[in-house]
DNA sequence: ATTATCTATAGATCTATAGATAATGC
DNA sequence: ATTATCTATAGATCTATAGATAATGC
C-alpha cells in the first residue's frame, strides 16, 4: 500500500539494526567520489549521493557539516597524487646501470597509477571543476617535474646523457608533458578500455621516442679531435 | 521610490528605444561564454548571464530555446580550434630551408592562438564540464598531430631529421605534448600575466629542447665507415 | 503587426535544519 | 543516553512559459 514505486525498498525511520549495517561514512564518500568525478560539483546534489547509497539525503549532515565538506572529504580519500618515485627504493642500481630501462620502468610504473580506478577517478575530478588550472595542480606538477630533473641531473653529471640538451627540469617535461596529455584524454574515470589502450599506447610510444632522442649514442664522446668530415 | 537597490537601473517593460538597443544576442553569448568557462554548465545560471548584460532573464528564451541552445552557441562562437597552419601559407619556403627556424615559428604562432582570449575561453571551458576528455577533443587533438606528424615526414623523407627516432606522429607527439600541458596549467581564461609568461617560457624551452635533440647532427651521416672508436 | 523587452508565476529542485523514531551500549 | 536513521519542511534558486507593454517598421 503505502510502497512509493521507486527505489531499493524504502528503510523504515529509526536507527537500523546492526546487522543490516555498513560503513554509511565510507559508503558516501564513494558514492560522491563517483558522482563529482562525473558530474562536477554544481551538477552533483546531496540528493543524488544520498540515492546512491540508498539513504535519505539528511544523512549526510549527521557525517558531513556540508556539501563543500563531502567534496573535501572525497578528495582527501585519493590522496596526493604526485608522481610516485618509490620505485628508486625499489631498484636503487637500475638508474645508475641502465638509464634507459630505468625510464621504461618509471613510466610503466606512473601508468599504473595513473590508469588505477583512483588515479582515473582524480583525472576526472581535475577536469570537471577547472581544477586542471588551480595552483594546487600547478604546484604539483611543477614539483613532480623538479624531482624528475634530479634524475636528470645525475645522468648528466655521468656522462649519461648530454649535457646541451637542456636543464634537468626541461628533460622532466619533455618526458612527461606528452604522456600527462595522453592521462588527460584518455585516462579519465569512464574510459572505455580503448581510450586506455590508448593512452598506454601513446605513452609507451613517446618513452621510446623519448629515450632515443636523449640517450643517443653520441659521436663526439668517440672519436674526438676530428672535425667536421668532408 | 521603487528602485530595488541592486543593478544598473532597471528598464521599464516593453522595446526600448532604437538608441539604447546594442546586439543583445551576442552580448548575451559573450556573457554566457564568460561565465561557462569561470563557473561550468551547471555552476551557470540563465539568470546569471541575464543579470550579466543588464536584463532580466526571460530574454534569454526569446533568442535561445534553451540553456544547452546557449551553451551551444557560445561554444560555436570560438571556432574550430584546431592547430592553424597558416604559417604553411605563409612561409613555405622556411619548412625546407631551416626546419628548426620552422617549429620556432610553429610554435610561436600556436601560444599566440592558444595565449588570446578565445583562446584561452576554449582551454577554460574545456577544462569545466568534463570537455578535455571527450571524443571531440580526442579527435581535434589527432587529427592536429596527424597534420605536424606529415611536416615531419617531409624532414624525415629529405635527410633533416634521423628517421631511427620514431613515427612522424610520435615526433608531433613529443612537441606538442608539453606544450600542451602548459597550455591547459597557465592558459585559462582568468590566468594573471605570471602565468601566461610561465606557460610561455616553458612552452620556448622545452622547443629548444626539442630541436636539439631532433635535428642534432649526426656524426654517422658525415664519418661513415668507422666502426666504434677503441 | 512585429519585435524586444518586461513582470509574474509554475513547478522542480537544491541545501540545510528540526524534530521524530528505533536500535545500541551502558 | 546516544546514535543512526527517517519524515517534513523552510527558504533559495533553477529553467521555462504566459501574458503585458512599448517601440519599430510597414
Amino acid at each position: 500500500m503505502s510502497l512509493k514505486s521507486g527505489g531499493p525498498t524504502r528503510r523504515r525511520p529509526g536507527r537500523p539494526p546492526k546487522t543490516e549495517a555498513g560503513d554509511t561514512k565510507a559508503e558516501l564518500v564513494e558514492a560522491a567520489l563517483r558522482l563529482f568525478a562525473q558530474k562536477g560539483y554544481t551538477g552533483t546534489s546531496i540528493r543524488a549521493i544520498a540515492r546512491e547509497v540508498g539513504l535519505s539525503e539528511s544523512v549526510l549532515y549527521a557525517h558531513f557539516a556540508s556539501k563543500q565538506d563531502i567534496f573535501d572529504a572525497a578528495v582527501a580519500k585519493l590522496g596526493p597524487q604526485g608522481l610516485t618515485y618509490e620505485l628508486e627504493t625499489l631498484h636503487p642500481e637500475l638508474a645508475d646501470r641502465d638509464p634507459a630501462e630505468y625510464v621504461r620502468a618509471l613510466v610503466g610504473h606512473v601508468l599504473d597509477a595513473w590508469d588505477s580506478p583512483g588515479g582515473r577517478l582524480f583525472i576526472s575530478l581535475m577536469a570537471r571543476d577547472g581544477l586542471v588550472h588551480s595552483t594546487a595542480m600547478g604546484s604539483m606538477i611543477t614539483r613532480s617535474m623538479d624531482e624528475t630533473g634530479g634524475l636528470f641531473q645525475k645522468w648528466i653529471d655521468t656522462g649519461r646523457v648530454p649535457a646541451d640538451l637542456g636543464r634537468p627540469i626541461d628533460l622532466a617535461w619533455a618526458l612527461f608533458g606528452p604522456i600527462g596529455q595522453a592521462r588527460l584524454l584518455w585516462l579519465h574515470a569512464d574510459a572505455a578500455p580503448e581510450e586506455r589502450r590508448q593512452a598506454r599506447d601513446r605513452a609507451l610510444r613517446h618513452t621510446e621516442v623519448f629515450i632515443k632522442a636523449v640517450f643517443r649514442e653520441r659521436r663526439e664522446d668517440v672519436v674526438s679531435d676530428d672535425g667536421p668530415g668532408r
